[in-house]
DNA sequence: ATGAAAGCGCTAACAC
DNA sequence: GTGTTAGCGCTTTCAT
């Protein structure tokens, strides 16, 4: 049974043809290609010279069929908490970034995969059970917490990157968001600001901390912290903000923002409702991604090392994949104060 | 010669094991598994039943072996002209964003790749041949025109991000910058500025054609474009316009930026050194990014249609999978005037 | 140092 | 409708 496929004019295709071409084996073609066995010097040339000559390429389905191994990484993003949001947000984005050049640089190719998960449904088995891939880096935690808690069971390569809570099970990289909610919070009371809304959807647990930092302290200065639930779907943003700020304004003086994206938002409206930052309204963003050095003002913000936050990503998922027990790695992130507080 | 693995506990690995539990032949189980075939519905229930049970799901490489398609498609990024730019580009990674979204609509998975290509190097043939992909993406033509005009000759599946030339043998999706850049320049002296310079690296075809089209309507008007070679790394990007800006401030008072980020970085550099934008200096964009809308001024810019990019270009590869020639795809930009210009 | 051969797990003729 | 079987192209013992 011949599979059917479009005739291929290229002489050499298989390892077996290039075998024949050297007057050796198929096995010695394997061994010198891959560079590793002790070949004769004058075989290997002469195998490397016809492979080069015809543009040859091992069959990688074939070799990690073999092998057993893929070289390569699932990353996964499940937007549960955010229905329309696209892979599209600028900080998994930038995560994502860094954690292309991280797996390239150690040989490993990445897999990219979205998905909006329904709250019955297995969206991460199908992945992890299909022999594609070595190991898989759940970007986000959205609102599959207790999912990937009963994967993680089962499946040791996995690292995920989102919020560490005491005595989880899944292996986690992440920034220290409690922290970095006190640390934002701190900034606005220094800066003068007394009554405080949190602008931003609690339902992710990176968001929730985050929140649940700068409550604590708030409480501690016997202040009080709304919430002003924003959503990040790229296109609604805008006038989802519009309308909490013209709300905002003469409520509060002073926002924390729980990304950058959605603090530039807030400078953007309450700018074209005539206020001014931060003499009117403090702001504190999170993330500090580039632009929030190139805005007016600069923004005040919480830096997540995001690169940093990659190699640690990789370098575990590495470690578990080769068989190691790894703990998980909380971040502390810093306050970079400029211009909104 | 057993393949060495680590002792695997789960009673039903395969689609073997699978077949023995059911009383059934492997085949049957892969027609039931695959669905189409005509199999008792007992049989498939039964299978189907086994197959949840066990978490069971058939390794794909064996599959895709078998089958010779992989359901995958490669998306490679080439950054030859920006050595130490990261995949990190706001504009690469939105689009590599709705790259997801389609393919993963259409049931392909993404497999991403970043490459630096040395200037002899074969950096896509490798992805191409590895026997992983059914075809590529290449985002961004970089310095390597002539490259991928090789490649198309032999491998139809690809579809690039980029410039069209007259006359090019491979597939592009791209903006007409041309008409882009002059769009931005009518702006300009529509707003009157009259000294003008092109911000930007024009190395990259893409950005090559707008400063053309830029000058050709400076001198309809009379009047001279300068070029101010700024690159893209994110992490020198702003160091270096601020070195431009200074120069530029007295001896300009309009500037094109090859893109947003550009314009962006200009615009907080302007600031600092105490310039008011639009008043002493007029500034067109280029991509029109979200963050576009939200900086004071808000930029004007030249909208890149990326999502509409993005379906374009896996609509035409799923076309030339399916062994269909196809014409290239130019879409017009659009001048979204806002407050820079 | 090289050849021979046995599969990796799955699919699709082909036969019944 | 289901079983049988011959591979997909490669890697790796085992034998020489």
């Amino acid at each position: 049974m011949p599979v059917d496929r479009k005739p291929d004019d290229r002489p050499v295709r298989t390892i077996t043809d290039l075998a024949k071409l050297a007057g050796v084996s198929p096995g010695t073609v394997s061994r010198a290609l891959a560079g590793n066995s002790l070949v004769n010097d004058k075989t290997r040339e002469k195998i490397e010279a016809i492979a080069r000559e015809h543009g040859f390429r091992p069959n990688q389905m074939a070799s990690r069929l073999r092998r057993q191994r893929t070289g390569v990484i699932g990353v996964i993003i499940p937007l549960g908490h955010e229905q329309k949001q696209q892979v599209s947000d600028t900080f998994f984005l930038t995560l994502l970034g860094h954690l292309a050049d991280e797996l390239t640089e150690k040989g490993y190719d990445l897999m990219l995969r979205r998905v909006v998960p329904a709250s019955d449904e297995d969206w991460l088995d199908p992945f992890i059970g299909s022999g594609m891939i070595d190991g898989v880096i759940v970007v986000g935690q959205s609102d599959q917490f207790n999912h990937l808690e009963e994967v993680a069971d089962g499946y040791r390569p996995m690292v995920v990157w989102g919020q560490h809570r005491e005595g989880q099970r899944h292996c986690v990289v992440g920034s220290d968001n409690l922290l970095g909610g006190k640390l934002a919070m701190q900034r606005l009371v220094a800066a003068g600001a007394k009554r405080m809304a949190f602008v931003g959807d609690t339902n992710a647990p990176e968001f929730a901390a985050r929140y649940s930092g700068a409550n604590q302290v708030a409480q501690s200065f016997g202040l009080t912290l709304s919430e002003l639930p924003a959503h990040l779907a790229t296109s609604g943003m805008t006038t989802e903000v519009a309308t909490l700020m013209e709300k905002a304004v003469g409520n509060y003086d002073g926002l924390f923002a729980a990304t950058d994206l959605l603090a530039l938002a807030c400078l953007g409206e309450l700018r074209k409702l005539g206020r001014n930052v931060p003499e009117d309204m403090k702001i504190v963003g999170f993330d500090d991604l580039p632009i929030a050095q190139q805005t007016a003002p600069p923004l005040t913000t919480i830096r997540q090392d995001i690169a940093g936050g990659a190699r640690a990503i990789v370098q575990l998922l590495l470690r578990r994949i080769a068989g190691e027990e790894t703990e998980s790695i909380v971040m502390p992130p810093t306050l970079v104060v400029r211009g909104t507080a």
